[in-house]
DNA sequence: TCATTAAATTGTT
DNA sequence: AACAATTTAATGA
């Protein structure tokens, strides 16, 4: 099915769209439902579609030589990934699969280069959404080695937000503290401890299946 | 609607 | 990694 033009304008890089311009990525774009656990895709699969998370929540990751698997990112409601992908038109890098039944947005190519080549505001967005992966990635090699279970726990749960489609002060995500361990790269336990603690600290709330963070700003920055 | 059961998730060791 | 405790979801009377 088309997605509506609704659907485009509650998206973060639709803000600074004309009319035109927003009714081209409607067009171009299909909303697909994914089970828990199943594949969005494969490494090594040519998924020609810019995609976005509307509801649900997504991982990326991957198998190394010697088995075992690797959680690089999880993405929530709002997020947007592939443009490297899609721009090179090349094979994804990684895996990507669904932690919960998950909404896809998926953006054709052609209406992706469109869009590229002819609207300011997308390149704005696509820029600094590049940039704020790439800090993500140099923050995330950084506390591989520094920062507690602890404050990797914190951080990566921070990260499962998106700062400027939440304005208000209590947001939740629907995961799991399994999932969110594989995510953090630390054990199931210590995560289990972590949650504990940040929730003695008052900047979340532990629920079953859930959590419930009222301090974003603190978790992002979250250090010993 | 309630009770029973299975499955998922959490908390601990 | 294993275990028990807890919560949810599913089923059927």
């Amino acid at each position: 099915m088309n997605a509506s033009v609704e659907l485009v304008e509650a998206q973060i890089w639709a803000s600074g769209l004309n009319v035109e311009e927003r009714n081209r990525a409607a067009r171009g774009m299909t909303v697909r439902v994914y089970e828990r656990g199943s594949y969005i895709c494969h490494r090594g699969d040519r998924l020609n579609a810019w995609t976005g998370v509307v509801t649900g929540l997504v991982k990326m990751s991957s198998i190394s030589h010697s088995g075992k698997p690797m959680t690089f990112a999880g993405l929530g409601h709002g997020g947007w990934f592939g443009e490297g992908s899609v721009l090179k038109d090349e094979p994804r890098q990684y895996d990507i699969v669904a932690l919960r039944e998950t909404r896809l947005a998926m953006m054709n190519r052609p209406t992706f280069m469109w869009l590229y080549e002819n609207s300011v505001a997308f390149n704005h967005f696509l820029l600094r959404q590049l940039n704020e992966r790439l800090g993500q990635f140099i923050a995330t090699v950084e506390h591989d080695r520094m920062l507690a279970p602890k404050a990797r726990v914190a951080r990566n749960l921070s990260w499962l937000f998106n700062p400027v489609l939440y304005p208000k002060q209590e947001r939740s995500v629907e995961i799991t503290q399994d999932e969110l361990a594989l995510l953090s790269g630390v054990s199931r336990a210590l995560t289990n401890r972590a949650l504990a603690e940040l929730q003695q600290e008052g900047l979340l709330l532990i629920e079953h299946g859930c959590i419930r963070v009222t301090d974003v700003a603190k978790l992002m920055r979250y250090e010993d």
